[in-house]
DNA sequence: GTAGAACCTAAAGTCAGGTTTAGGTTAAAG
DNA sequence: CTTTAACCTAAACCTGACTTTAGGTTCTAC
């Protein structure tokens, strides 16, 4: 199947000027044109850009992501780098969802504590709360946050 | 206990230059100053860079972060802004982490792809496997992932 | 064959989030 | 006192990832 550019963008919600702009950056080396110079898409570039949007939310830039597609166009002999690649991404999401859950249970400890707040009225009653009083799963949170202290 | 912007960068990791920045931005709005006009770092203001950092992580501008932190400011006629914010980062961050499964689970394809390719030395190993060959989870991550097809 | 929608390019513009520069000032140590 | 490391400001600069603009071309439908 072909696509036009803009039937590309109603069906993936990129911008057309993105698109483009993606292009421009060598981010679909074999897309095809038709004799008078417009762009036809092709499942192969539907595909790359599933890759891309996977490795821009792995933390690669688009220049980063030009020479992974680069590599693709050479073939078997870049097999390896490739593959240690996708495992160096593996590993930065995996840290990056770690860090997601410490802001997570921060995130968690604020709703309980401006809960507090609104029940009472006041900041104060959450800050002067005795750590006694806090329930345990949000104290939990509040340990493997990112805050050092109440507030 | 007070604390110099150098202590406060060696200690966080940030930029002084970035500590600056907050500040121009308005992020320390009760952050005194010694009698020449240099900043003095509270432990306000190092809780205050742990609150930052989460909201960051959440997805909010620098600009959202102040208009959060004046709210602060207000006292308690700003308790239900300020709860339903933090709610509402909740509800992001969880989905900011179903979308790095998604990513996480092709990672885990092209993991899985890129061994296959390496060990007979084509790509056109896994290219070719029929379904049936290849393993249950990592079918399961490619169903669960961001691509429509292999490769 | 002509109207209008959809496409094209090159180049400039935008925005966030910083960083760098230039030219001083402060403060702790000797 | 004077040195020198650490600090200060304002303003300019930078980078990434797009978007907008301006002016022109192609394609589809009548």
């Amino acid at each position: 199947m072909q696509y036009s550019i803009g039937q590309v963008a109603k069906s993936t919600g990129i911008a057309i000027s993105t698109l483009r702009y993606y292009d421009r950056e060598g981010l679909f080396p074999n897309m095809e044109r038709s004799g008078g110079g417009i762009r036809r898409f092709s499942d192969r570039e539907i595909e790359t850009l599933g890759i891309i949007e996977c490795l821009k939310n792995s933390g690669l830039s688009i220049k980063e992501i030009k020479l992974f597609l680069d590599w693709c166009q050479e073939g078997d002999s870049s097999l390896q780098k490739r593959r240690d690649l996708f495992y160096e991404r593996l590993a930065a999401v995996t840290k990056q969802m770690e860090e997601l859950k410490k802001t997570m249970n921060t995130l968690r400890f604020k709703c309980w504590y401006y809960d507090t707040a609104l029940t009472a009225g006041t900041e104060d009653a959450p800050r002067n709360l005795p750590q006694s009083q806090i329930p345990e799963d949000i104290l939990a949170c509040q340990r493997s946050g990112c805050l050092n202290s109440l507030g």
